[in-house]
DNA sequence: GTATTTTTGTCTGATGATCGATCATAATTG
DNA sequence: CAATTATGATCGATCATCAGACAAAAATAC
């Protein structure tokens, strides 16, 4: 009767299970970038030497593993590591900002190859920028095949593109479209995110922290990771912090055509917008003014804290272990200093344990979690398994 | 190479795979009260008769299945009725609130059998709080054994006990104390929950549903659902929404003792503590009062618009499907109109697609939750499958 | 009543994946 | 050289699962 008592809590999913598929050798083998020899995997996965050498046998002739130079031993014969064949698998990463795209070329390895830049107008055609965005993809890719795209986009972006987008920066945008497009340009499949969520992706570092990323540049956006899963909400619209009400705000009209938002307080467009900063045209020209110009120091740090303060609310509500700020203006020491503070004056004890505020690895964030995210879709076990049985069938 | 083009971004968990062990079957008959016939089985989950057969060979010895009474049928032999055996199994939930206690003695099938409340004053020592509960709980239980209990504590819980509760109600409580005391005593494996998590989960419907259930009664908490998991965050703090900084109460006094605390304006001690509302000395009759007293009701709606306000940036960062509204106070329809209002009027509408702000079924969702909890740790497939696996060693 | 239909009960052998072990070979250290 | 460790290529044994076959049971339709 007393056998077990141990109850913790579910609610939650069950762990993978036995985990012997070959989908499964390849995501412990696109875990480790070192890769493991075949003796590892055997004590790993504790799988009869037999079962193991046919998983990888159908991994090699599908040329999703290789085998790579011999790894270092006390004595005998050294193991040689296997990987995860992500050599020449080319991931476009496309950041879709309000001003700007950029554009990476990434291995799988998330070694970034090229980059492009180019200035948008996102309130213009969906077509136009679609337009410009592709050849410039194209210019970079010269005739090279990548295994797929990831698009970061300023706006909600709902899995099944059901998620009218009236209010936002891409209203009368329709992201079905655009990934039809992309898809037939690009000749590879194409995943839309939102820009946040992805660099919270790109953020993540171990398998099931719990971190929300923000991204403060033009406007405001957060991910929101969970246990290693990204949070998305019913329609996609989980992340969302820019158009939240704050006090700060109050009287200040937001692009979204509501007064109070956030992102008319603490947001690039809102420094922008000062009265004591008029004297900037582009939000880069400003940011890089705040070494010097004590007006846009004084104004970068009260945005900060306006952010922070709203940000103790989301660690209060999801007890997160590390929050990233990232984007062009949430990088700067001052801001994200000033967000620190803020968030440890305002927030509750209990979920202040441990919590790190780190800035984000911000240039390449976003970039790494597209690729992350495109990797993760495109070589899932079930999908790799599906691939293989094509294969043999 | 144009073979599979669908990327809907991953960043999730797989899901479940072929769930063919015993500890599935028991899932699938857990999840339909109704249960299902052996042919129901062998359609749903494909697997070979013989196969299913022995599986259910192992739950019916272990006493987990039993046979119901036939169901209908259109032509020929009725089908007989498989059911997850919970006849006679009894769960205990306990939920310690700040002035009361209430316990409720449920079936697995989540029929609430017998209840009981009293008084307990949670600030003072646990072990006498713990004592007088346990007390009651063994009157109610009669002699009768459950097959585990839940406790929903007002604080947040960490899942290891790791916590620590100094700023909290149960400030100087050590849970895993209780948790020992407990377990020895009800002579069975006890789980310890936050409250207003524990109401969450009693409160989802849907498999994969998200949802926040906030609880306002005495203090305010708040239980996340996303996907269907229950969002603990990195240290058991998350939902903890009580203690978050909102302008509508600075300069009131928090009883954790900082200032402008959400529980500070929109809780039923705040509430209590309005000058105008001195002459009541419980939040029962205050509640009670609020039909015919109008500052009552005044302070309600205000209550409530406060709540709304905050639960609007919550909205905006989780995009949960429902909201849940209970507790003591959070079900006064003034109280929930104000804050459903409120809501609607701040968050953002991408946030608000299909966005319904409903009141919690209070008396239950709490005990239910716990119920649920505790069968689902008990009876989740992997430990089923242990059970089976001890049976037959 | 009889025919039909659907579910259930109890077999059977076929299949195939996985295991566990053996034996041989390779490549390094000391 | 010996010792050690990793790898390669087998083999049959085992076991879980599948895919049926066949019969009995229990209802409805005629």
């Amino acid at each position: 009767m007393t056998q077990q008592r141990t109850l913790i809590g579910g609610s939650g999913q069950p762990p993978a299970g036995p985990a012997t598929s070959a989908g499964h050798v390849l995501q412990l083998l696109r875990s480790s970038p070192a890769g493991y020899s075949r003796a590892d995997l055997l004590d790993i996965t504790g799988m009869a030497r037999s079962t193991l050498y046919e998983r990888l046998d159908a991994l090699f002739t599908a040329g999703l593993v290789y085998e790579s130079t011999a790894l270092r031993s006390q004595r005998g014969r050294p193991p040689r590591a296997l990987r995860f064949d992500d050599r020449g698998k080319l991931v476009l990463a496309i950041e879709i900002g309000h001003t700007h795209a950029s554009i990476h070329l990434l291995s799988l390895g998330r070694d970034i190859l090229a980059s492009a830049r180019l200035p948008i107008e996102i309130s213009q055609s969906q077509e136009g920028v679609a337009g410009s965005v592709i050849e410039e993809s194209l210019r970079l890719l010269d005739g090279r095949q990548p295994v797929g795209a990831g698009v970061g986009l300023p706006a909600p972006v709902d899995p099944l593109h059901r998620l009218g987008l009236e209010r936002t920066v891409l209203a009368h945008w329709d992201l079905q479209s655009l990934q039809d497009v992309m898809e037939a340009k690009l000749d590879c499949p194409v995943l839309l995110e939102n820009d946040a969520r992805s660099m919270a992706v790109g953020e993540v570092r171990e398998p099931l922290e719990s971190l929300v990323a923000v991204k403060v540049s033009t406007g405001v956006g957060s991910g929101i990771i969970v246990r290693g899963a990204l949070v998305r909400g019913a329609h996609g619209a989980a992340g969302d912090i820019g158009h939240v009400r704050i006090p700060e705000a109050a009287g200040r009209r937001c692009r979204c055509g509501r007064d109070g938002c956030l992102a008319a307080a603490a947001s690039g467009r809102a420094l922008l917008a000062e009265p004591e900063l008029t004297g900037y045209r582009t939000l880069r020209q400003l940011v890089d003014a705040c070494g010097s110009d004590p007006a846009v120091r004084s104004a970068v740090t009260e945005a900060g804290r306006v952010l922070g303060r709203a940000l103790a609310a989301t660690v209060g509500t999801l007890n997160p272990g590390r929050i990233a700020v990232g984007g062009l203006v949430g990088v700067l020491p001052d801001f994200l200093r000033a967000c620190r503070q803020q968030i440890l004056e305002d927030a509750f004890e209990p979920s202040l344990v441990d919590l790190e505020v780190v800035s984000a690895d911000s240039r390449t964030a976003t970039a790494v979690g597209l690729c992350k995210l495109v990797e993760e879709s495109l070589y899932a076990p079930e999908r790799v398994e599906q691939l293989l049985a094509q294969r043999a069938g």
